[in-house]
DNA sequence: GTCTATATTGAGATAGAC
DNA sequence: GTCTATCTCAATATAGAC
């Protein structure tokens, strides 16, 4: 009698290969190895390889959201700790996985294409309410573009290693909830 | 006696392919029925799958660099000009070939690796050329957060069908080029 | 240069024993 | 829940006729 295998390890690993290799490059059998799995026994836990695509992006939205700061107590402190959060990700794994998938997922899928556009969509609406919070304008613009902007500069990191770009985007839009607003520096790209 | 395929159509359509599907989810059967083509007739006109990646980056930089205007002469017409160029395939075709093959292709196709990293390098590196004659402060680093932020634009496009995160990227980039700063207007997302 | 025919490998998924 | 065995299909690629 062996211990079976959580689903939470086989969603976690999925995870990891539709990052690093997109849908179409991710398979069954690497996932089963990567469980210590048969292909096969995948079957038993999950219905279909498109049925991975909502399991890994409910989960990432899970880890992203929960126990943010309360943003009508503290607005600030829930944007910054949401922006580093995304951040931070993207900067140990080099990539979006919400992206690659965006980028990957196909109407011969349509599943899974719904559970992008929700986990991006979610994503950005949480984002909406706390900078509508702080009075911010176009906080529905400010956070579609914010976004965009953090998933963009893993172009660089994907491409390059240049996590600079990343870095920037983050203060860009950490600085949108500075509560001092700083003289520009000469030297300061992108203000 | 036919016609023989010109390479160039291949190439097109391959690009057309690699943008939509990814490195992964293109196959040679589908760009031989596009094409015309019988898949094995392909392999008379390119090596292989991973030979058509540098075909195709190489003559989208072609075309987007081609003619330019010269910088010496008018930086900002050079500026504004490979700005719209980018943002208009991004804006029609919703996405970015290069930005899908920078998330698709992997250690195991190196020339392709190789051919996405010289395609953005050389963007990136044109753009700054252009900024450094205008006297722009750190050009290098303002041309990668620009692209980065018109490729992340395309996130939006992709996922809600909403190209106005692209368009506002768009401006801010233009606005590196403007010759009358003008005093922002309130109703104004991310100056 | 394109075709038919074929080789080889791997993909996602199902049936049934334990 | 996991296994072995198997199905079916599609992938990249090569050989050789025309």
């Amino acid at each position: 009698m062996r211990e079976p295998v959580p689903l939470r390890n086989i969603v976690i690993e999925a995870r990891e290969l539709f990052r690093e290799y997109g849908y179409e490059g991710t398979s069954m059998r690497d996932l089963a190895g990567r469980v210590g799995l048969r292909p096969q026994s995948l079957y038993t836990r999950i219905a279909s390889k498109e049925a991975l695509v909502s399991e890994v992006l409910a989960l990432t939205l899970k880890e992203t959201l929960e126990g943010l700061p309360d943003p009508v107590r503290n607005w600030r402190a829930a944007w910054r700790t949401l922006i580093e959060r995304v951040a931070e990700t993207l900067e140990i794994r080099g990539r979006c996985v919400g992206l690659h998938l965006a980028y990957g997922v196909t109407s011969a899928t349509p599943d899974a294409q719904k559970a992008v556009r929700v986990f991006f969509k979610s994503l950005r609406e949480a984002m909406t309410r706390i900078l509508q919070v702080g009075k911010i304008t176009s906080p529905a613009a400010i956070a579609a573009d914010t976004l965009a902007q953090l998933e963009g500069a893993t172009l660089w990191i994907a491409t390059e290693g240049d996590n600079r770009p990343l870095k920037r985007a983050v203060r860009r839009a950490l600085k949108l909830a500075d509560p001092v607003p700083r003289r520009p520096k000469k030297s300061e790209p992108l203000p």
